[in-house]
DNA sequence: ATTTGATCATGT
DNA sequence: ACATGATCAAAT
């Protein structure tokens, strides 16, 4: 892929499609369902689209700055679920600018893929819908920048453990992991190293709601003039 | 163990 | 009904 209006268009391509009609073309085996393959989806668009970076820690086009996410929503086109970013970072971010975090890097130009997911929907029948580019607002920006100042306060200041997904406004930190006994290193209550559950950042599905009314209302005005 | 891709499933 | 906490797979 070398251009963001060929990876638009390849988008504009398979809009429409059912992931069956999509997996097929690709020659890509279909799971009965997600309950063991949850990132397939997103899979899928990956190789449909040619995103380069694997499970590097890399913009899926690392070229373009572009990060691939699929989002699955209903038939209103609420989102079903929080967005998956990255892994939050509990050690040696003492004094990191939101500027220089690897959540702000990635964000700053997501490709949005929405996919009709309703759980009654069978995989291979759930629709692939309009892509879109995203790149914050100031005021999403600002939103975002502090609610992340406030959980990595807590995260140095040795206080993860009382985060919990409630805590941010548009952003929250949940656990992201194998199962709730993994652990990795962090800073405990007295400045201690001590071990913890994994974390990673997600967006809350009520941010992301508001990212997609604002395309909606975009295209929509675009089919008026 | 860690990062990528996320959704599952239970508690509230 | 919804969000939080738990979990699954592949690549490295």
């Amino acid at each position: 892929m070398k251009t963001t209006e060929q990876l638009l268009q390849h988008c504009h391509n398979i809009a429409g499609l059912t992931l069956g009609q999509l997996a097929s073309q690709l020659k890509v085996t279909i799971p009965a369902d997600l309950k063991r393959d949850k990132g397939w989806v997103g899979q899928l668009l990956e190789l449909a689209l040619g995103a380069e970076a694997g499970s590097q820690a890399l913009p899926d086009f690392p070229a373009l700055g572009i990060e691939l996410k699929t989002l699955p929503i209903d038939q209103q086109g609420k989102p079903l679920e929080s967005t998956y970013v990255c892994v939050a970072p509990l050690t040696g971010v003492t004094s990191q600018s939101w500027q220089q975090s690897w959540i702000c890097q990635k964000l700053q130009q997501v490709l949005w893929v929405p996919i009709l997911a309703e759980r009654q929907i069978p995989l291979a029948e759930r629709i692939i819908g309009t892509a879109f580019l995203w790149q914050p607002s100031a005021s999403e920006q600002l939103a975002l920048q502090q609610d992340w100042e406030e959980l990595m306060e807590l995260i140095t200041l040795g206080g993860i453990d009382q985060i919990r997904g409630a805590h941010g406004k548009v952003l929250q930190l949940r656990p992201k992991a194998a199962d709730s006994k993994a652990l990795t290193s962090a800073v405990g209550a007295n400045g201690e190293p001590i071990k913890t559950l994994p974390r990673g950042f997600y967006l809350k599905a009520s941010f992301t709601a508001a990212i997609l009314q604002r395309q909606f209302n975009l295209a929509e005005q675009q089919v008026k003039s």
